[in-house]
DNA sequence: AACACGGGGTT
DNA sequence: AACCCAGTGTT
């Protein structure tokens, strides 16, 4: 048997119970895909279900707001593959009468769907001989055919989807798709790899060469940014002051609140001295000394205050605006904002 | 080619 | 703390 054979049969034997593997329904695999981008299985499931009952087509999808859809996608981080969605959704609805397209080269031209998801939803839905390369298929070929250049350079990137391509059993790209990605994720694991129970053992480079630990490579270029993020809480209980955050920064179209970003961390009496205060108002004070929370973001760490004001400021900003409390869970808030605002109002 | 974009699990 | 997850878009 060939690499493509064994997988599958190990697959056959092996495989989880998903719900999106059910279906050959173009919108439904879509859905999962974008889900799953960059996102464990077991994290994205729920959101899943939650968008696969909310909108059960397309067109149902086309039809909602960007709030509501980033209030769905609230916690699963990289909001703008929500942004997106709903876009597509729209395009599909109006230009393809929301029928949602299986080609890959109609696929490729949506937004948020690139190499990796038009090949899994033109092979899932209707079997087009397209191989994917995601994560799992890098680190698979790269052990197994024993190739150490890196995964995220330009050339690595070509000569992995070339190998994928060879590999791809041009009969069944569906089958063998999920096959080589749920090895990848089950078996052939990043860390500590089931090498002693491994069906393709004898024909892997890696394991022949005790090399599984040094591959696959990749180039890492981690800068992170520091920000310290100075929140405003003002609220009389009923109503909160909140901000609508716009585009070209993290989080974008989402909610937090009134914000001063400050270049290190500094405490409250200096604080109090900026000019960017002066929105509040005059002799303001602060009614908590909060902790200061550490949010870890790809390229940045965030250091996060939220204090708490002892009165409403007398005009706004722009992007900020009053909602009643009850109103906050309506809002797609990043997660540590939604983690202090729920614990604040005791939700 | 490099970087931005979240949140969470594993080691 | 480092690494990675069923990657994509922008510059």
């Amino acid at each position: 048997m060939d690499l493509s054979a064994e997988l599958i049969a190990w697959y056959n034997d092996n495989k989880r119970d998903l719900p999106w593997r059910k279906t050959t329904d173009a919108y439904i695999i879509w859905l999962s895909e974008i889900i799953l981008q960059q996102t464990r299985v077991e994290q994205g499931t729920p959101y899943f279900y939650r968008f696969a009952e909310k909108y059960p087509t397309v067109t149902d999808f086309a039809a909602a707001h960007e709030d509501e859809v980033l209030r769905l996608w609230q916690g699963l981080g990289y909001y703008s593959r929500g942004r997106n969605m709903l876009k597509t959704a729209q395009l599909v609805q109006q230009q393809y009468s929301g029928v949602f397209p299986v080609k890959y080269n109609e696929l490729i031209k949506l937004k948020g769907i690139g190499e990796y998801t038009a090949a899994a939803i033109s092979s899932f839905s209707s079997n087009e001989a397209k191989a994917v390369v995601d994560g799992n298929v890098y680190r698979v070929l790269a052990r197994y055919f024993g190739v150490d250049e890196p995964i995220n350079s330009p050339k690595g990137k070509k000569m992995f989807q070339q190998i994928a391509n060879d590999v791809l059993d041009k009969a069944r790209p569906a089958l063998h798709n999920q096959a080589i990605m749920e090895f990848g994720a089950m078996l052939c694991k990043p860390k500590k790899p089931a090498c002693g129970i491994c069906p393709v053992r004898l024909g892997c480079v890696a394991f022949k060469t005790n090399a599984t630990t040094y591959l696959p490579v990749k180039i890492k270029t981690v800068k992170v940014r520091k920000r310290y993020f100075n929140y405003m809480l003002i609220s009389d209980g009923k109503e909160v002051l909140m901000n609508k955050r716009g585009e070209g920064d993290i989080w974008a179209n989402m909610y937090d609140l009134p914000l001063i970003e400050t270049t290190e961390l500094i405490e409250q009496n200096e604080l109090l001295k900026l000019p960017q205060m002066k929105v509040f108002g005059e002799n303001i004070a602060f009614k908590n000394n909060p902790a200061i929370i550490k949010h870890v973001l790809t390229h940045q760490q965030l250091f996060i205050r939220f204090h708490v004001l002892d009165k409403f400021p007398d005009k706004l900003q722009s992007g900020w605006f009053y909602t009643d409390v009850n109103n906050l869970e309506n809002l797609a808030l990043p997660k540590a904002i939604f983690i202090f605002i729920k614990y604040f109002f005791n939700f």
